[in-house]
DNA sequence: CTAAACTTTCAAAAATTATTGAAAATTAAA
DNA sequence: TTTAATTTTCAATAATTTTTGAAAGTTTAG
């Protein structure tokens, strides 16, 4: 296959997995084709290969930004803003990881732990829920600590320490 | 605060947690609706207390039976067919998490090792293309296996174990 | 059988989400 | 300054996803 038809495909593949994933299509093709790229990035080579307007560029740029997963970056002799996205995947996976914990995960968790401790029935039927809200929380938790633990683990962390422990 | 806001608000909660996570509102909200009632309930009682329509009804219902974290139960005298899900939140984030992995992850590492295998140029430029997707190859497996190891173990694991070896 | 109870389907409508593109704002060069 | 280059904004539009509801299909009771 040609290196630019893989590409292509890549991009392809990052988007349509990031639809699944509750992430916009397009603001993962960006940075799909950002991580693909050599050099730096334009809006408008980013327009022109994605074929989308310069707005959705700079909206899913600035998201993406946003996210700590791509940086503006400049270029000599020019005066425009070019976008590189880093190319370290463990650092991509630790920076998504981080900000989609803050985002969706603790909010979460405050609002089950509210819910538990705001119904102060006490019949048969409150203190199943309660202890529904409790096991909730307590896998969403855990889920958090691990993914917290990932994030502050350094690079081998994920591939020998975590490995080693299930091959057990 | 009333046992059965408490349970309208998990309801709401849930429902919008899904959606950044890619999941239809509504089939979440069918689901915390089913975690949270003592009694199976009927197609008729979802309709009534989300004030959705019958054929959505039916739609979601049969996605949570396909995803297998809800299933068909019958009532004793009654024709129509009454539905519940499972209360063990453990199995419920197995269960979730095998379907994901299945439809989303595994899809995903088979594209990025034949991308990888399929470009045979050897350029600079190619190299760190098959570099790269070697690299997001080898984070995904490696997050697909810690996943396999939670699906296969016990209820203790993800909190005892797994907690244990974090704290270090 | 037949009819009533119930479930499923799916085209059309509604709701939501994403994208465009042109105007406004900003920045930097002349 | 002024002007040209560039970025940002956002109302309008388009695309996508979800929901409805009535008709078709299925099941069971009589």
């Amino acid at each position: 296959m040609e290196l630019e038809a893989a590409k292509l495909k890549y991009i392809q593949t990052w988007g349509s997995l990031a639809t699944s994933w509750g992430i916009n299509k397009t603001m993962a093709q960006v940075h799909a084709l950002l991580l693909v790229s050599i050099e730096p990035l334009s809006a408008e080579d980013i327009m022109d290969t994605l074929k989308i307007s310069r707005g959705n560029v700079n909206m899913n740029v600035r998201a993406l930004i946003d996210w700590g997963i791509v940086r503006k970056e400049f270029v000599v002799g020019e005066r425009k803003e070019f976008f590189v996205a880093d190319k370290d995947i463990w650092e991509l996976f630790k920076q998504v990881t981080k900000e989609r914990k803050k985002r969706e995960i603790e909010p979460v968790i405050k609002v089950l732990e509210e819910l538990q401790n705001d119904v102060k029935e006490e019949s048969e039927e409150a203190e199943q829920f309660k202890k529904l809200m409790q096991d909730l929380s307590s896998v969403t938790s855990t889920v958090n600590n691990i993914l917290d633990k990932a994030i502050k683990a350094d690079e081998h962390w994920l591939l020998s320490s975590f490995t080693k422990m299930i091959k057990k």
